[in-house]
DNA sequence: TCCGCTGTGCGTACAGTGTTCGCATCGAAG
DNA sequence: CTTCGATGCGAACACTGTACGCACAGCGGA
């Protein structure tokens, strides 16, 4: 049943045989283990993910996973490394400070939306930041607001980040819930919106400020943009004040 | 072993026992549960609260927990509005907009760090935020966002509150981490000091940047303090050039 | 050719987890 | 006294992460 790289005590011990192995089963490895986490993670969420099930889907035991990973938690902080290097950084130095950080904040937020695990992880990891994707990240981020000018360039990350991984996570739980509604999302809105009024009947302020108009269920999609989008050019304002002229 | 409410078929079925069994030991109640689920997550971390701990510490049987709680994750949201009543928000129509906000913001903050599982159930949370407790306390802004005069109170709030919670997170992982490790920040720092540097040689900007020199080790909190401060002024400042003069 | 050695896979097992089910019990209502 | 709905709970199910020890493949040296 389970049968690993050698298909049966290979009769004929050629070249041809060992080469088609090596690249049609290439063994277990670290790269491989945490290149199929981040498939199962992005395709069934963070809770599916277990090592037997992992196991499995790399034709291989539970338990010879950890030759490779030390731990679970160990090979979590391994994908958030990995999908850390889908984030671009505009080089430093450029003309538009503004149109630069705005460039890594939304690529930071399409990454984390794409994979709603990241936040999740950043959220309980230890120390996550310490590899070297996530280094180099923050090394780009670095030169990009020392050369912008910023006298305190890494407050100035944090003060923008905070407020990215903020909105971040927050989106990637709503998608969460709504992915495991099976709906889209207009239709959960549309179906979620008699029970936010009746949850919010009384409360004054909330109904005359909050978004919950069913005209806006729409395109929920654009909302988010939209609203992502004006926090962000609040947070650069205030950050621009800051710049030394 | 397991002893329930009844000592052992009292033989003088009194008021007196009775009243005593009332107030000695209430039952089991769903606020009793969460009471008791908080006290755990608070002392033990997010992944020491199962079931079965938390049943045994009420003197009950994990199963009978279910009587009183749909599912575990219902207990968590349970937890999370409880915890929220904790958040103070001025009330609205004060004079110093700014500092009723900060206030807001730094009581959701302090929150978040005393019950540092609070922003990890946020990221997952189905809709955690419908609960009564922070249904009021979004209310509560609301009101306070739209006396400031803000022609769009609910993109405000989202723009601060999501640095706040972003900012709350990295900090709450951070100091679970740290408590892991069963020593001080000022001694976790230090020891951690090498690794970082380390870690970022090679990076100049980073470590230009980085407030990763060992003076700072020395109140670990106070930078904190001052970090979250600074971002939330960056905030405000952004906020303000749209308030309506 | 054989011998060990090292690296890799994996079957088994352990101590837990959330949750379901059916039975026992109990206080109050009729 | 009987009946009934609510409550507690022991046993069980299907999982989980991971430690341990055995099996075997490939390889360098004798």
């Amino acid at each position: 049943m389970s049968r690993s790289r050698t298909t049966d005590k290979s009769p004929i011990p050629s070249v041809w045989t060992r080469e088609q192995r090596r690249t049609d089963q290439p063994a277990l490895s670290r790269e491989a283990i945490v290149r199929e986490a981040i498939a199962m993670l992005d395709a069934e969420g963070i809770e599916a993910l277990s090592m037997r099930k992992l196991g499995s889907r790399l034709n291989a035991g539970a338990t010879s996973l950890y030759r490779h990973v030390a731990t679970k938690d160990e090979l979590m902080e391994l994908a958030v490394d990995e999908v850390a290097a889908e984030i671009h950084v505009p080089p430093a130095g450029g003309p538009d400070w503004r149109a630069a950080v705005t460039e890594a904040a939304g690529s930071f937020r399409t990454t984390a939306l794409r994979h709603p695990w990241l936040t999740l992880v950043l959220g309980q990891a230890g120390l996550a930041y310490l590899g070297p994707n996530y280094m180099s990240f923050s090394e780009r981020l670095a030169a990009l607001f020392t050369a912008a000018g910023f006298p305190e360039p890494s407050r100035a990350i944090d003060a923008v980040f905070s407020y990215v991984i903020g909105m971040s996570t927050t989106e990637a739980a709503w998608l969460t819930t709504v992915a495991r509604s099976g709906e889209t999302e207009s239709d959960f809105v549309a179906r979620l919106l008699p029970a936010a009024q009746q949850a919010s009947a009384g409360y004054d302020h909330l109904a005359a400020a909050g978004p919950e108009t069913s005209a806006q269920a729409a395109d929920p999609a654009k909302l988010r943009d939209d609203k992502f989008a004006y926090g962000l050019e609040v947070v650069l304002d205030g950050l621009a004040l800051r710049l030394p002229k």
